[in-house]
DNA sequence: TAGAAATCAATAATCATTATCGATTTGGGT
DNA sequence: ACCCAAATCGATAATGATTATTGATTTCTA
């Protein structure tokens, strides 16, 4: 990988709330957070930086709950869980699905990602 | 076909087009496909009428792809691959993928549906 | 230290979706 | 058929998330 180069202040705080949560974070959650430490940051920064950071593949989405992309800075493969009452975002780690995936390459699909995910009420919700 | 006669003949077009295509349909790809029967239709009433498809549990969300929510009139369980460059979704009948079940059970956790989805390229753009 | 590049805040613009509202259509009872 | 209430609709405005723009400020580099 290239050398990169340090990232600002807020970049760098931008990436940690996301890493060091388990809620999937929207941006406006992110933002809301940040604004304790950086008072004067903007939502526009929030949007840019998470562009940036899924440009260099270390956040993904990982669904779209009630009209907002939800971001997650787990890499590795796992799947997740989310609550059709109240949107909460639950990571599984526990997959066996990893064999099957040779099944699309023979048709010509290239697989770059895997998504499962399931939907139902979480225990607080249930 | 899945026409149902307490439908009114727009709202029968609206189904009948989601389920009689193959290709995901936002709900501006369905508007303009009825627009040639109906071109006084609105796209309000696409909208509102995917929302009633979807609380009587005909029609789902399927995911959302550069910002459109993209719905499915197949009611199988299946899975979907989407190409991340032209955002083509494709349906995988498929019992291996299908078929994985839930460990989440026991923490109190309601599962309702379940959606793998895998992302790339599919054989047209790789 | 200066000049260039990166980054930012503020704000406007965009776009999908939802809500509103008055008009029109539909369907059941007479 | 006719009436009326409910369902449905088209047009349009409102909402809300995301993206683009712009000019200022900070950071990097030589």
């Amino acid at each position: 990988m290239n050398k990169r180069k340090n990232f600002s202040n807020k970049r760098n705080a931008i990436l940690n709330t996301i890493c060091n949560t388990d809620c999937h974070p929207s941006a406006k959650w992110i933002y809301n957070k940040i604004k304790d430490k950086y008072p004067d940051i903007s939502l526009g920064t929030i949007y840019r930086n998470i562009a940036l950071f899924k440009e260099e593949g270390i956040v993904r989405t990982v669904a779209t709950v009630n009209g907002e992309e939800r971001i997650d800075g787990k890499t590795e493969p796992h799947s997740h869980f989310i609550c059709t009452k109240c949107g909460s975002i639950y990571d599984i780690f526990n997959e066996e699905l990893t064999a099957v995936d040779s099944i699309l390459c023979d048709e010509g699909f290239k697989i770059e990602s895997k998504c499962i995910t399931y939907y139902g009420k979480c225990n607080k919700c249930s």
